[in-house]
DNA sequence: TTGTAAGCGTTATCAC
DNA sequence: GTGATAACGCTTACAA
């Protein structure tokens, strides 16, 4: 509404003086101050962050461009994030691409334009068109829960791979000979490293040759359709992993509609966890992903960038990933 | 990075005529056109939003002000907001104050100087001092999930009241007569409202001194504390009804470490609804809220705000609540 | 201790 | 069809 030349005015000053009053620079007599801040007071004046920005080339904001916020991964991700960006004075611009790269496209370029000091994505695809993007244009990046193949970039995620291995592990460890894997687009780093440790823990054991993968998409739907697939073969899984969260709640659905009860007929373990302060009664055998710190330490990642702090090399922060047995998962049942 | 200042120079021509090719005004040869927008894509120069929001005075920026976005009710509408606001080309700031009034008041101020557009508030108390700061700033509010009692501002929300009076309702209908509520702070309108539709099914069945009310946070602590607080007293209720999901999480621990059963023991209901891609296996009876669509259809009316198309009166949509009946709440336990 | 002028990147207005 | 100029609100020099 106002601006800093009508606290000007009304405070008999220049603008200049008042611009020293709000930022606290430079020499000001006590008297002036006082009444400076009285007009601004009176005025209700706020000072014009565009043309702050327009000036000094930075916004203190930064985007926050992933998948879908309303996966509890990536919503805790999300609170982690305006955490830490809060904390340091940064806002948080959010947008959901679905998994498309198009979305994905279109949300930097807006974002670009409206001059965000840094972003934080969740790429949707393995293409590092995005990241070309980015770096073209002088934008620092940090790129969340999912490595970009060629591309030297700050990234901070969990260890896909090792989890995978873990939960695999486990389900061959209680006697599972015959595991599905229900993998999410090969595209996407996190399905390709946890098929790596799916099949690292297969080949160990001496059964490469019973691998057996399911490639679809992070979603509940994408779950059900490939746990649909998985049922028909012959002979049937005794244990099924789900890649993510989401494909584990298709999956079970599926399971129920066929009647088949977990883990008694069948294991289902998944990837990720929910929150505790959604957990009711706690069922899944799950790896965890520490989401929360993920998104802190890859906000404090980048806001070291911003503030010219950061090493030349693009550094790549890996998080351990935890198994969690739970109830979903038990012995195969005996064959008959 | 590059500005229109050195497109032109390449193109050869003014920054206006770059501006004319950008926004497709005015007359231009198609010659210059191409001659510019090849110098643009050498240049992969985009526009800066700040300076052509420093001149329109809109940024096509909102702030959503929320308590938690962990909070699986607030993620969904979150969701539902940014997919109605950049369907409109509208970029969401998010910002979580944890029911702080201060944390409200600081991030408001923030997004006034960022000179957002409009603001969707969820308050975090019943004091009007937001609505105040953000009219006498001529920033558009609507605001989300819970009324202010003097302020006249448009505001979305679900049906506390008759959700609640529903739900005690399901409860009576049971057969139970002792029914607790453990209600979140009565400083938020949800809280008194589901409270009220409390009382009126207890008036109703002609039961009003039979009222039981612990007053809490909206949280899993919150809800924690009330029920170690309920379950103290004697007789114990049959019934508990928590005013939303994370207190029945809360209620759920203490009387699961009570050695309760729900529903045999205790009959355990609440407000909130989980999404059904969370579902494992749906246990409590609850009202459930159309999060998403109170998230759309608050920010359609901001946006009809801001393109001036907004009724003179502030207006009030209340959504409907829904009950859903599960497996938590059953007949009350025979008395001995 | 305070003020003036110039410029950040755009675009509306008015010339040519 | 195209260009010069001023203005959006602010702050860094540089003066006074």
């Amino acid at each position: 509404m106002s601006t800093i030349g009508d606290v000007a005015k009304r405070a008999g000053v220049s603008a200049m003086t008042v611009s020293r009053v709000i930022n606290n620079s430079g020499y000001i007599s006590q008297e002036t101050r006082e009444r400076v801040e009285q007009a601004i007071a009176e005025l209700g004046y706020v000072p014009n962050a565009l043309a702050r920005s327009l000036r000094f080339k930075r916004t203190k904001t930064i985007a926050l461009i992933l998948t879908d916020i309303t996966n509890p991964f990536f919503t805790t991700l999300a609170r982690g994030i305006e955490d830490a960006a809060s904390e340091q004075g940064f806002s948080v611009i959010f947008c959901n691409t679905d998994e498309s790269q198009d979305e994905e496209a279109e949300y930097l370029s807006v974002v670009v334009q409206k001059q965000v000091d840094g972003v934080l994505l969740v790429p949707a695809s393995s293409s590092s068109e995005s990241v070309t993007f980015l770096r073209d244009r002088g934008v620092p990046c940090v790129l969340l829960d999912r490595r970009l193949p060629g591309a030297a970039v700050d990234t901070v995620r969990g260890d896909s791979e090792a989890g995978a291995y873990q939960l695999t592990r486990h389900l061959l460890d209680l006697g599972h000979r015959r595991i599905a894997l229900l993998n999410g687009p090969s595209s996407v780093s996190t399905a390709e490293d946890r098929l790596a440790g799916y099949r690292r823990a297969l080949d160990e054991a001496g059964l490469s040759s019973a691998a057996s993968v399911y490639e679809g998409s992070y979603t509940v739907e994408g779950g059900y359709r490939t746990a649909k697939q998985m049922l028909a073969a012959a002979p049937r899984p005794t244990a099924v992993f789900a890649a993510n969260n989401f494909i584990a709640i298709g999956a079970l659905r599926v399971l129920r509609e066929a009647g088949l009860r977990v883990p008694d007929n069948l294991s289902l373990v998944a990837f990720d966890d929910l929150p505790t302060t959604m957990m009711i009664d706690p069922f899944f055998t799950v790896i965890g992903q520490p989401a929360y710190e993920m998104g802190q330490r890859a906000t404090q990642l980048l806001l070291e960038h911003l503030a010219g702090q950061s090493p030349a090399e693009p550094q790549e922060i890996v998080l351990p990933a935890q198994l969690i047995v739970r109830r979903s998962s038990g012995p195969p049942p005996a064959e008959i």
